[in-house]
DNA sequence: ACGGCTTCCACT
DNA sequence: TAGTGGAAG
């Protein structure tokens, strides 16, 4: 799974903010009187007290730890407050908290690009913003600061005891520094002053970790926590990470990082130095060996993505043991619950988004009580989505019977035949924001043209119908059938403004009619991302063909780490994309603004210049064609890049000049004289 | 047969 | 693409 993203001399600067046990401050936002006091919060207190879900530091103190009862936390912390997640149609509802992240972000992205990593963490890349600072703010004024950046821990301080005001002080404003450590100077202070503005505006702390890429921040913010934040100085790095345990390290958590300490005896990260960089690739083949290599290191080239909001919602509730569902009305019953959960959200994301999920995904937990020999697993299922609770239910519902049936095999009548079902869960995903604006009206036309001049889209009758948006028509679900009125989308469960519906509409007939995706902008977008990757493939060194026959996890353990991934994908070239999509990659102020600027920038025709080449190529399965577009790096013009904001253009140049890290040489020419030796002016 | 629920990613 | 599995919190 981790892949490699080799980033030498990396002069970003790169924060990463977690909120301290999240779920709690919310409860204790709500109810103040439980500010200081041991908390905890519990879903479902009935077995056991219930399940820890967050824990507050003051019983943390007491041993208290996520994952325990209710129970055990009261045997051991006898005075902690148990604060119940809301229930919400029979299954805990975390919306709550999710609301309360949304604000989190919504601070956060004030400066940079922001990622949001989990409904309590994001990664911000401040590289722009630090260097402004650096070159716009003189030295004097730093004095003046606030006394939250002098609360940073600096790495290379603290190890040696002098994580006092003063040397931090000292160590922000030496003028002899690294041009680096300069950099993460000022990353420091637009860390400390957003994680003000977010305490003022939501009462929330958080820590946060400064350093020049994701890896080094996420161990930071860990390390001094609750709110405080950490840099990691460019001279900290070797000794953070040589007597770092393997399995602290994001990734290693799991198999691999047990596989590294098994069959390596790798325990600590300085450990894997020893090996050369084939040796690991012969081991977890080249993207992953490669990956641990530039690790150890301090090395990680992953990307900050532009991203404020989830990628996918979903809906879920076990039913452990004894209470599994043993009957389709029971299953039918839940996923109504799941599905009326989940089509409150993504009304929610409609509304204040304007995004539309495509994809309705069901995960089930089975077993037989026949064989429990046979381990097999419920096969998930999906199909395209349509609005409505009431049509994701049914939707839902052939899903589930769809896979019951291939669970159980061929015979059965499926019913009370001893199977039981331990989980379920409903998913949508591939969301995108909606086209607004005439341009994107012009293109739902033209698009509707393509459907129904399309090739193939067979036999069927429904190519002319009001509602083609079944996903019982799609080939791919025997099990369903069409039995719903023509009567489009809402009824009673769907209170849907008209014209996103019709979107909503447009977009799963053209989706579902394979016609091509459905607006012009986004396919060229996304297949674009591919093709501008290509003047970027040989940054990564895939030098050696991986061995399989040398691998050597433990039979059944680890498989295959990927040793296969493509070049292809590069997250540096797609946030261009992102933003022309979206435009949220820099200063977008709220989630919400994206979608409907994006509009504004696509239909300017600010992608046009990028586009060398238009090309169509057969689709997959229906041979219906899709627009993709191409360049060349030495066609494009360069003044289409300098009306790109800033941070972009630096991106598009790096893609230009493959082969070198522009970043350092450019940045470290240009603003050398900033800070310097002697005090300045 | 309980750690519940959610999200993301890579692979095939 | 759809479906699977790992990882994280």
């Amino acid at each position: 799974m981790p892949v490699a993203r080799p980033e030498s001399s990396d002069s970003r600067i790169i924060a990463h903010v977690d909120m301290d046990c999240f779920y709690v401050q919310v409860e204790q936002r709500k109810q103040p009187h439980l500010r200081g006091l041991p908390t905890a919060v519990v879903q479902y207190n009935s077995w056991k007290g219930g399940g820890l879900i967050a824990v507050s530091y003051e019983a943390r103190k007491d041993g208290v730890k996520r994952s325990m009862r209710g129970d055990e936390a009261k045997k051991v912390c006898p005075q902690i407050q148990l604060v119940q997640v809301p229930v919400a149609r029979g299954k805990a509802d975390l919306s709550i908290y999710r609301n309360a992240g949304s604000e989190v972000v919504s601070i956060l992205a004030r400066k940079g690009r922001c990622e949001r990593a989990s409904i309590d963490e994001v990664y911000l890349d401040l590289t722009d913003a630090a260097e402004t600072m650096l070159k716009e703010t003189p030295v004097e004024s730093l004095e003046s600061i606030d006394e939250e950046v002098l609360k940073s821990h600096v790495l290379e301080l603290s190890s040696n005891g002098n994580d006092d005001k003063e040397s931090v002080r000292e160590w922000l404003q030496r003028r002899d520094a690294d041009h680096r450590d300069k950099l993460l100077a000022c990353g420091a202070f637009i860390v400390a002053e957003l994680r003000l503005q977010v305490l003022r505006e939501t009462e929330f702390t958080c820590s946060a970790g400064i350093a020049h890429n994701k890896m080094l921040a996420k161990l930071a913010s860990g390390m001094n926590k609750p709110a405080q934040q950490t840099i990691v100085s460019f001279a900290s790095v070797k000794g953070l990470l040589e007597p770092l345990p393997i399995k602290k390290m994001k990734q290693l958590g799991g198999k691999l990082g047990s596989s590294l300490q098994i069959d390596l005896g790798v325990n600590t990260v300085g450990d894997l130095l020893q090996f050369s960089e084939e040796k690991l690739q012969d081991f977890y083949g080249v993207n992953t060996g490669t990956w641990l290599w530039n690790i150890a290191r301090g090395n990680s080239g992953e990307e900050v993505e532009g991203r404020l909001l989830p990628k996918s919602h979903g809906s879920g509730k076990t039913f452990p043991g004894p209470r599994a569902l043993k009957t389709l009305a029971a299953v039918e019953k839940w996923l109504k619950e799941l599905c009326e959960e989940l089509s409150e959200r993504l009304q929610s994301d409609l509304e204040k988004n304007k995004r539309v999920a495509h994809t309705l995904t069901l995960h089930a937990n089975a077993y037989k009580s026949t064989d429990t020999d046979s381990h097999k697993k419920f096969p998930s299922k999906s199909c395209p989505l349509r609005y409505g609770a009431g049509k994701i239910q049914e939707d839902a519902v052939n899903l589930f019977q769809a896979g019951l049936r291939e669970y159980l095999g061929a015979y059965t009548g499926s019913q009370c035949c001893g199977w039981g079902i331990t989980g379920l869960s409903v998913s949508a995903s591939k969301i995108v924001a909606i086209p607004s604006g005439t341009s994107s009206i012009t293109r739902y036309f033209h698009c509707r043209d393509q459907v129904h001049s399309s090739s193939e889209l067979s036999d069927e009758k429904f190519v002319l119908e009001d509602d083609p948006l079944s996903p019982s028509r799609s080939e791919s679900h025997p099990a369903s059938h069409q039995t719903e009125q023509q009567n489009e989308s809402g009824g009673e469960e769907a209170p849907v403004t008209h014209d996103i519906s019709s979107f909503d509409r447009y977009e799963n007939a053209c989706k579902d009619e394979a016609s091509g995706d459905f607006t012009g902008e986004i396919s060229h977008l996304s297949s674009g991302a591919e093709s501008c990757s290509t003047p970027k493939q040989n940054e990564l060194q895939l030098r050696s063909p991986v061995k399989e026959s040398k691998m050597k996890y433990p039979s059944d353990g680890i498989r295959s780490y990927g040793q296969k991934r493509k070049a292809t994908k590069e997250k540096g070239t797609s946030s261009i994309l992102r933003f022309l999509q979206s435009n949220s990659c820099s200063s977008s102020k709220q989630d919400n603004a994206n979608a409907l600027q994006e509009t504004k920038l696509l239909s300017s025709g600010v992608q046009e210049p990028l586009v060398m080449e238009s090309e169509s190529f057969p689709g997959s399965q229906n041979g219906r064609s899709t627009n993709t577009w191409s360049y060349k790096a030495n066609e494009i013009d360069q003044s289409v890049v300098e009306e790109l904001p800033p941070e972009l253009q630096e991106e598009v140049r790096t893609w230009l000049r493959p082969q070198k890290r522009a970043n350092t040489v450019k940045r470290g020419s240009s603003i050398a004289h900033y800070f310097p030796p002697s005090k300045n002016e």
